[in-house]
DNA sequence: AATATAGTAACTCGTTTAATCACAAAAAGA
DNA sequence: TCTTTTTGTGATTAAACGAGTTACTATATT
């Protein structure tokens, strides 16, 4: 549970995509791709947050916060500003400097100088983005077998973004067709670039479930995707989407309710793959009136 | 001292800048930016770490490593792989399938998946973006008044890379005349395109300290710098860099040594600003014979 | 049914980190 | 100069967290 879970969820609020937008039509009913809620907060308390995540002490973060407000100060200043205890400044300063995110005057009172917000921006990412090369290299290097998913087993995803991310690689992978029907709420920005991409490829892409003013969006957007009425009353309270790519791989997910508030929707979703799959097998049957014999 | 210290000293290997090297003359003397000094462990043990870094609990990183390289597996066959006990793969799993990382087949028994090396690198970039922008968004709104360091006192800066920051950021904020002393070990590339930067726009630039090979090398790089010589000796054993923007900003720095062994040298250098700085006025002097009267 | 394996949950131990306290050195004020 | 306040350092306590272990139930396997 230490994932960034801001519960919010993306409502149907509508944002036309940039740059897709012939003049003089509908505004668009996509949704973003994901709000950020870090906004409400004060920016100390967020900048605070961010700092502990990336690392830091609780105090050297508050410490650090403390001081690019003031620009430069004593101990005593730092901690009226901050939670920190005025003794506890001190070590909070040496962990800072390690990293070189402040400089300290040798004085009495010592006074501490902080890196502009800039700076230390730029700091952190150059930083991260050593750390996830080096990351990406090793784990590129440990990976001998090839990723095949098995024919047989189901798999769970949980989360909107993890499910997104999985149906768009499985877009990836199709050759000739993608089945997909899903609510409004989850159909994002990058979904249907995926299936953009899909339809740039040859791949026939068919769509179902969504509203109306939507479905004419996303047809204007995906050249050569047609739609289809799903002969299933598709909205119902907890539907999410199903798709199935190439008759052999294919996803279902579903909105569930998690906790008491039912204002706290999270997606499910399984998986399968393979044309044995058992999953797949039953989408396959369920869309046969779809699907190109073969 | 929980930075990513890499014992390692930029030695003077020489290392020919990209793209800035005519035809046919000598190799280049400047150091690189730096070592990344992962090389010589095995990639498995290199994954983990990162990923412990980023915030996933040893069990995690392990669990994760090992399925990855597994594709997919059992919790016991992931407590085979990696040093993980085999009852707290579940938690791991858990860890893991909050953040995407791997997905769950519901079987007994269960079966886990872990995506793509590549994914997962994704993945990480781009939670890690989304992170960075937020901190930078919220130190950008809380930092009101001006940065302004003092025209009394003397700062201190410790770590090479901290150092070169502070430098280029002086670099940028020269207007008229830059004086560089530098030994050749601390001559990275991004001083050299902080100068030229600097050059570019009409400063001027002087330059001392580095031997015969280098400056001939930075000075075909830099635009407009010149060479004098320093009326001392500068290579002492110690010696580090130092520097005079404008008659008003100073910096100068020493290679210090740290703990036992004398191979485990660190810069520390002060630095100072405005008119009246007492460093600043103490450089002058002993520039004078090379500035600007005014 | 008996045995082995899988999954869950509780607990212990050690390390880390937040928070407090005691004290000596140094400034500031009288 | 002597007193009083502030400053820096070190030690100490308490809470939190993570790693590792164990016990026990549920589920497969024979």
């Amino acid at each position: 549970m230490s994932y960034p879970s801001t519960g919010t969820q993306p409502s149907a609020v509508s944002q036309p995509l940039p740059g897709a937008c012939q003049p003089g039509h509908t505004a668009g009913f996509l949704v973003q791709r994901h709000d950020n809620m870090d906004s409400g907060e004060n920016p100390h308390d967020v900048a605070v947050e961010q700092l502990e995540r990336l690392g830091l002490s609780s105090y050297a973060a508050q410490t650090f916060v403390g001081l690019a407000s003031l620009g430069t100060g004593t101990a005593r200043d730092v901690s009226q500003v901050t939670e920190v205890p005025r003794t506890r400044v001190y070590d909070a300063i040496d962990e800072l400097q390690s990293r070189g995110l402040v400089d300290v005057q040798q004085s009495s009172p010592k006074k501490f100088w902080s890196i502009s917000a800039d700076t230390a921006s730029r700091t952190f990412r150059r930083e991260l983005q050593r750390r996830t090369e080096t990351l990406q290299g090793a784990l590129a290097e440990l990976e001998p077998t090839e990723h095949q998913s098995e024919q047989r087993g189901v798999w769970t995803v949980d989360g909107q973004q993890p499910v997104t991310q999985r149906a768009i690689e499985f877009f990836e992978t199709a050759d000739e067709e993608i089945v997909y029907m899903t609510v409004d709420a989850l159909l994002t920005e990058d979904i249907v670039a995926g299936l953009r991409e899909a339809a740039d490829r040859g791949v026939s892409i068919e769509l179902a479930g969504m509203s109306t003013a939507v479905r004419e969006q996303v047809l204007e957007q995906v050249p050569g995707a047609t739609a289809f009425e799903s002969p299933w009353a598709w909205s119902d309270a907890s539907t999410g989407r199903l798709m199935l790519v190439d008759g052999r791989t294919t996803l279902v997910s579903a909105l569930v309710t998690r906790g008491r508030a039912s204002d706290q929707r999270e997606e499910t979703a399984i998986w399968g793959e393979g044309k044995s799959n058992s999953l797949v097998a039953v989408l396959r049957t369920v869309f046969s009136w779809r699907l190109d014999d073969e």
